[in-house]
DNA sequence: AGTGCCTCTGCAATCGATTACATCTGATTC
DNA sequence: GAATCAGATGTAATCGATTGCAGAGGCACT
């Protein structure tokens, strides 16, 4: 904080009061013309920059939204920090983008500490009785927990896996492998229970590999899978590292895809679609996922009359769903004869 | 910004003043431990939440500092952000991501008013009077600018591309190819530099595709040079993500990575190992780059005795440079025979 | 008892902006 | 010419914490 010209000292050289020079900054209609000019002059001769710490203090805002997310290196989150940025800048908002794993626990617990008029949250493992006692508008992105009292934006993971397995069976394939997300994560305890109760409506009992959504770990489950007697013909991975990293492993340990196995993926990340084969998975419009979060979460900072009124916290009912589509490429294909 | 309870309410309930109450919480150490109980469980009881602005303003620094990235998409930031978030979080200060170029850039440019210490910037293509204009202690991490007044951590960009070089003239090849970086990026100007330059050495004189880093451009690049009647059997593009492009399209095409092409890639994102071929590129440490950026930005900031000081600020001498390696993998081999 | 010192606590100024209210100027209207 | 009004500007309170200074109380020593 190197601010140190202060509103003070435009004033003195404008030859005018502080609070002309606030308004002439704020509301420069208030302001008579000449003296508008004025004191740009002096702005600009004195490079002065508005002290943000002051002026939150005063207005008792921050003109900023938190986003928080379980693990800043994971790729799949990078497009929907870039739109809710975007989405932000258009209000005039700042974000701050943080990790919600890597939150000093102490005091300032996650770093909130009203520097922020509002969060967007990707992560659904953090403990309700903390979220709650933000007493900021909320909105939950992706993930969610249904011990948090706010409103969701995101796809509907149980029917987005049922398509997966739709997607397989109608290619013939009757014996299917889940490759599943970590076991305490909504997302992946949404997805298995759709995929698994798909494809019991189809009368198959398929088997669920356990996992983590990253590249190794569908490596991994590609070497169990080549060690199984009957292998599946038809694998839905919980995210397309997974499937990606599935494949890869598939690939050099000599199968073929999708001759000897399909492989459906989801997220439908930049890689997806480049990789050889190209994957078939479940397309996340991420970009608009990111921009209708921060949407919402405005629209709750603007139903705050009072700054001090918790507003429509709790509305979960004004959830957003996004639709989610499977996008068929190369990696699935007819399922083999059976031997 | 919620926080209905502010210290005096703390203060009040605890039968003590607001300033013991500051004390309790910021220097327990001088405070009677009996009051300091009081205090901590008035906290408690109250919920309090310290307000960042009030704090900001009297003490006139933000525990805070900016990491500005020319796009937030880039998944080769990722890594960055994390290592950069958890070394912020060891010393106490709240990291704040932003998108450098999607900053709206009136009064308030980029964001930069105060609720930052120090920065960290990702992004060489800022004009270098509002970066110099900053006064904040800064550090240019991987991008760079000569005209910025700051030191830089990096690896040595011109260097590594020459190593991509020594490689592939190591395997036979004679007949090379840059798929080159957006113009005025100056990692892209270096490595090109440093590719032309290795190549001459050799005696070779080889073409350079122009692209931008994307998967789509190296892919595009690989329709280019699969069009060319004397097709370089050896290719070094500017980033993995460029030559993952690459190698996609060209396997699509029919062509053999390595047998027909050589592909070398830079960065080491995860992907280059998991992909088949596995790609063979030069390794930015990244987790390291990030960590070093924090440190040495930390370091500036406590240089600041003063906090209107810029104290060491245009120390470019101390720049931190990193040591990229080459890894080998799958994806370069022995130059074909020449038919 | 007096003095000095140490520990703990409170008072009140302070950080730098915003903004309710008061004041002033000049124009318009009757 | 007085009354009224609108627009422009200034005065001063305010946001919520931190912290220099001083006072109170306790203890030890002379």
């Amino acid at each position: 904080m190197a601010a140190r010209v202060r509103i003070k000292d435009v004033a003195t050289l404008a030859g005018v009061s502080t609070a002309t020079v606030s308004r002439a900054l704020s509301t420069p209609e208030a302001v008579g013309i000449a003296t508008r000019e004025k004191v740009m002059e002096a702005v600009k001769a004195t490079g002065y920059r508005i002290n943000a710490a002051a002026r939150d203090l005063r207005q008792r805002r921050a003109r900023s939204i938190l986003i928080l997310a379980p693990n800043l290196s994971n790729t799949f989150f990078s497009r929907i920090f870039a739109s809710a940025q975007e989405e932000a800048s258009a209000e005039g908002l700042t974000v701050q983008i943080s990790d919600s794993r890597n939150a000093s626990s102490g005091f300032e617990a996650l770093g909130y500490d009203g520097r922020a008029d509002g969060i967007v949250l990707l992560d659904g493992g953090i403990d309700p009785e903390v979220v709650n006692g933000w007493r900021l508008p909320l909105i939950q992105l992706s993930e969610w927990n249904d011990a948090y009292d706010a409103p969701r934006v995101g796809i509907d993971n149980h029917a987005a896996a049922g398509m997966a397995v739709e997607h397989l069976v109608s290619l013939g394939h009757r014996s299917l492998l889940h490759v599943n997300g970590p076991d305490a994560n909504v997302l992946a305890i949404t997805r298995r229970a759709g995929f698994l109760e798909a494809a019991q409506a189809h009368g198959l009992t398929p088997e669920v590999f356990s996992g983590d959504f990253t590249l190794t770990s569908g490596a991994e489950a590609a070497r169990r899978w080549a060690e199984m007697a009957d292998r599946p013909t038809g694998v839905f991975c919980a995210s397309d590292e997974c499937a990606l990293g599935f494949m890869s492993e598939c690939i050099r340990l000599g199968f073929d895809v999708p001759g000897d196995v399909s492989v459906v993926g989801f997220d439908d990340i930049e890689f997806a679609d480049r990789f050889v084969p190209s994957l078939t998975t479940i397309h996340q419009p991420r970009f608009q996922m990111g921009r209708a979060a921060v949407k919402r979460v405005v629209a709750m900072m603007q139903g705050h009359g009072d700054p001090g009124d918790p507003g429509e916290i709790g509305a979960t009912e004004r959830s957003v769903r996004i639709d989610a589509t499977l996008v068929k490429r190369a990696s699935t294909g007819p399922a083999p004869a059976r031997p």
